[in-house]
DNA sequence: GTCTATACAATGATAGAC
DNA sequence: GTCTATCATTGTATAGAC
């Protein structure tokens, strides 16, 4: 008795990332993404609302778990602190290993289609933390440069995480780089450096 | 002797704003906007490389423009006046009055696809930029910070300068935005408020 | 050198059968 | 839920008209 195999997005993402690596995203069509991981293109639509969206899928959380965390931090945080809290909620719900991150990031890193999407979830973030934060913050300016702040942050300690083949978490990657990030701020304030 | 009309990429952009505004982003047709503007698809095609870029005409100017202002700026300048002098440069350039760039505006609130444009084209100037305060100030972290507080200055007092009915330049507020970016730094570092 | 006609491939939507 | 089938639209390619 044929019973349908489980996990069809998951199937779909490997299949994805095979094609994209071997023949490049924009020469890869839906139909036979869909046909290899043994579905059809309405399925595949079904299941993904655009094609950018399947390297993407999970990613949509990560504006809710920002925010949420935000709400959650202790009464009297400060600031940097909420931000903290934010960026490590949206760590820790990654699961995705180094390789498999690697790979998708180079696939974006090789299609401008790929790299909108990108710009447009990190946007996605930076407005949710900014809306966040200015609930518990107030609506000042500070609170549209904490947000960036922490997205930087977010991105690059993402980067170095993948680049890295140590076994730190991504959670510690991000942390640390908050902690560079405010103390470059610092430093470029005081005047000292970049001068 | 029927000549062409002139500047079909203005008459173009004239149309789909109309359009647009009428029956929305996606309701409307490439066909559509061309037949009205007195092209064919094939032409807009030729001039635009997409539908969403026809609004978007001119903004992949900033981008050079950024960097090459950060490049000039004079020897001694600071990190931030570096940014300044990138933003001033991109504000210089901008054509359009109020009122076009504020219906343009409403139509990318009202477009997820647009809105994935313009997501793409921020964080465009913001890499062009941290790329160009690299090669004057190096790689440190600090770059990156900085195009972040150009382009959030540059974008929140573009915003700021639409939604005003003043005669305040853009220029003007763009750099104002700055100035109020740099103190609102200033004041969460040092820790009294949003703590 | 600018515009057009035609044909075409791919995305994504939709409606109905199993 | 998945499939078949069909469809509109975007965007490309080519060859030709003014």
């Amino acid at each position: 008795m044929a019973r349908w195999e489980p996990d069809p997005r998951g199937r779909l993402l490997r299949t994805a990332i095979e094609l994209f690596s071997d023949q490049g995203y924009e020469a890869t069509t839906t139909a036979q993404i869909a046909e290899r991981a043994g579905l059809t293109k309405t399925t595949l639509f079904r299941l993904f609302p655009d094609k950018r969206e399947i390297l993407f899928q999970g990613q949509s959380l990560l504006v809710d778990l920002a925010a949420e965390a935000v709400r959650a931090a202790p009464d009297g945080s400060s600031g940097t602190a909420a931000v903290a809290a934010a960026i490590s909620a949206m760590t820790d719900a990654h699961v995705a290993g180094h390789s498999s991150s690697r790979q998708i990031a180079r696939l974006i890193a090789a299609s401008p289609e790929l790299q909108e999407r990108a710009a447009f979830k990190r946007s996605s973030i930076a407005q949710a933390l900014q809306a966040a934060l200015a609930g518990r913050f107030g609506e000042g300016h500070h609170v549209g440069l904490l947000a960036d702040l922490g997205v930087r942050a977010y991105y690059d300690g993402f980067d170095s995480w993948i680049a890295a083949d140590d076994d730190r978490s991504l959670t510690t990657a991000v942390l640390e780089e908050l902690a560079s990030c405010e103390a470059a701020l610092r430093e470029l304030l005081s005047g000292s450096p970049a001068r």
